[in-house]
DNA sequence: GCAAAATATTTACACTGGAAACATAGGGAC
DNA sequence: GTCCCTATGTTTCCAGTGTAAATATTTTGC
């Protein structure tokens, strides 16, 4: 086979078409990941990904999936600063937010059930690790307060609708402003949450 | 004319098309909203509705508008039955999560900036409505506690995050579920919030 | 080496939203 | 009343979409 020319095989087609979805939602936004956009930036045939994905679906599962993946990264950025457990819930929750705000067309994607099939086995699995590291650090906080069965379970709930939604309504500027058109950051938020502190 | 023949104007179009688009919403989701489903369901041309909101997504953006409205109303929902604080905070709450269960492709479209356009004047007028109902609630709680400026803000915004973050995760099933597969329901999260009531 | 399976292409099709040209009805000015 | 202007709908057309089916190419297992 002549090096020059190209394969007709492309050798990692699966992985070239994640990353070139996740790019391209970088770029266009949702509205400019189609199966034919994703395709032609890999330089193959828009019926190509069906072979490993199925379908548009299956394939945007597959990038939500690596989406979890790198989200579960950026929770964990600053997490490893320090052990007390206050400082690393305020870390995570920077970090939830950031990613959200840094990649927003992938979050949306991510958080959809008319885009990512729930049920799938990576993808859910991948959830489920980012969850997995609120539910961790939930374990140093003073969560039992409440005193009630399952208070454990009941706060990484509460910390984990808090941080999606704090992300996503911030996302969509449904917070009141103030009269230069700011908005309080999540820093200003979190100490709603001192009570948790160990101290 | 003929009273048994269609009359060329509808006459209300406007809102037989929100309508509409809303009851395919409940039957087929978010998939089902298209131009030409929503038009032929009122028994008009598919670029009918181009007169009344210029694309489909301004149309989509007036849908939101109108299920914004129904969440205010839901979340209204047994808030009279007490003047207690904390109480009227758990019904709103809940007001907001059977909602978001009882319709979730409307609930999806209505936070998707993809589908509606945040911007527009009526759609941002009713959802700032939603967040009032919230707001004012919380002006009856103990949120002073941090004794940080802009308390009751912080409070406002911690609130509505957990109630829009629990809603969204709990329909993606991204909770964790114990042996029997059941979740923890938001009753028995709202607990987490006890130390706002002034008692 | 050779069949079988995996991977990619080509072609075709039923949908989609929107643009443009045209048809009809209603509402004022006179 | 009637005449024109504007609002409202229809028809027709087009580029773009996802996917199914038939076909081509390569790799793999034996």
């Amino acid at each position: 086979m002549n090096i020059r020319r190209k394969k007709y095989h492309h050798g990692d087609l699966r992985n070239a078409l994640i990353q070139a979805g996740i790019e391209i939602l970088e770029e266009d936004g949702l509205q400019g990941l189609t199966m034919r956009a994703i395709a032609a930036r890999v330089g193959v045939s828009h019926t190509a990904p069906k072979n490993h994905f199925g379908s548009l679906k299956g394939l945007m599962t597959a990038i939500g999936a690596e989406g979890f993946r790198r989200h579960a990264i950026a929770m964990r950025q600053g997490l490893s600063d320090t052990s007390h457990g206050k400082d690393r819930l305020d870390a995570a929750m920077r970090g939830y937010l950031n990613f959200a705000e840094a990649h927003p067309a992938l979050f949306q994607l991510m958080f959809s059930p008319y885009y990512c099939d729930f049920g799938e086995e990576e993808f859910s699995k991948q959830a489920r690790e980012s969850y997995a590291i609120l539910s961790e650090i939930s374990r140093d906080l003073d969560w039992d307060k409440a005193n009630l069965p399952d208070s454990q379970q009941r706060t990484e709930m509460m910390l984990w609708s808090f941080a999606h939604g704090f992300a996503t309504l911030k996302m969509s500027r449904q917070f009141p402003t103030d009269e230069t058109g700011k908005t309080l950051d999540i820093d200003q938020v979190i100490p709603s949450f001192d009570y948790l502190d160990k101290g």
